[in-house]
DNA sequence: AGTGCGATTGACT
DNA sequence: GTCAATCGCACTA
């Protein structure tokens, strides 16, 4: 490992938390890395939100189909989807094999390769770079060619550790739903300027 | 085969 | 604060 990736380890399979709820929280103050030919990107996750098993508002509710399938394998996986036509969405698997479900990355603080960002998102303000789910995938060049992949392993896309000790996490109810709206599932580290929504939801 | 609808964003009143 | 853009996909017929 380089100085281009600060020495950034993998996290093992067996060190990801299977539930959904736990992932969720788990991976506040873990490191997203993407790798492309040019550059090497990553940032802190700050904010996410967990879709457990029977929640009407995730994807895998009415069943595997061939849009959620990375959801359904087991946990560590990347689900890549495209929503409003618009904005490419970066979710992690959770549950064993064969159970929907996933936590949604919603919010990076850039660590890494922050010039390429930029020229991605084509913003230069940092605390805009991937402050949002959309604008995080963009940051990063997620699309849907990730979708499936092992984030447990170095490759396009992976999760690591950081060196930093355990962040102070809120919880409120998540961003953006129809339903299942008044549920504690999302969560994000308290006091980040990085973090999205309305900023009572960041105290 | 046609239709309706988002786990959002950025531009505008 | 409101609002349109944009498209893959699940659902209905």
């Amino acid at each position: 490992m380089g100085e281009h990736d600060r020495g950034y380890e993998t996290i093992s399979r067996a060190a990801l938390p299977v539930a959904t709820v736990e992932l969720a929280r788990y991976l506040i103050g873990k490191i997203v890395v993407r790798e492309t030919p040019d550059a090497v990107l990553s940032g802190r996750i700050v904010e996410t939100e967990a879709y457990p098993p029977g929640d009407a508002a995730g994807h895998a509710y009415r069943g595997e189909t061939p849009r959620n399938h990375a959801l359904f394998l087991g946990p560590g996986h990347a689900y890549v989807y495209l929503a409003y036509g618009v904005a490419s969405m970066l979710n992690v698997s959770s549950e064993p094999a064969g159970v929907g479900a996933g936590v949604l990355i919603r919010a990076l603080e850039p660590t890494c390769g922050i010039a390429s960002m930029q020229q991605n998102r084509q913003v230069e303000t940092l605390r805009d770079l991937a402050r949002g789910p959309g604008r995080l995938a963009a940051a990063l060049a997620i699309d849907r060619s990730l979708d499936g992949g092992d984030l447990c392993r170095r490759g396009p896309l992976w999760l690591a550790h950081d060196g930093q000790g355990d962040p102070d996490i809120g919880t409120s109810a998540r961003i953006g739903l129809s339903r299942e709206i008044d549920r504690p599932l999302r969560f994000y580290q308290r006091g980040s300027r990085f973090v999205s929504g309305p900023k009572a939801l960041n105290l």
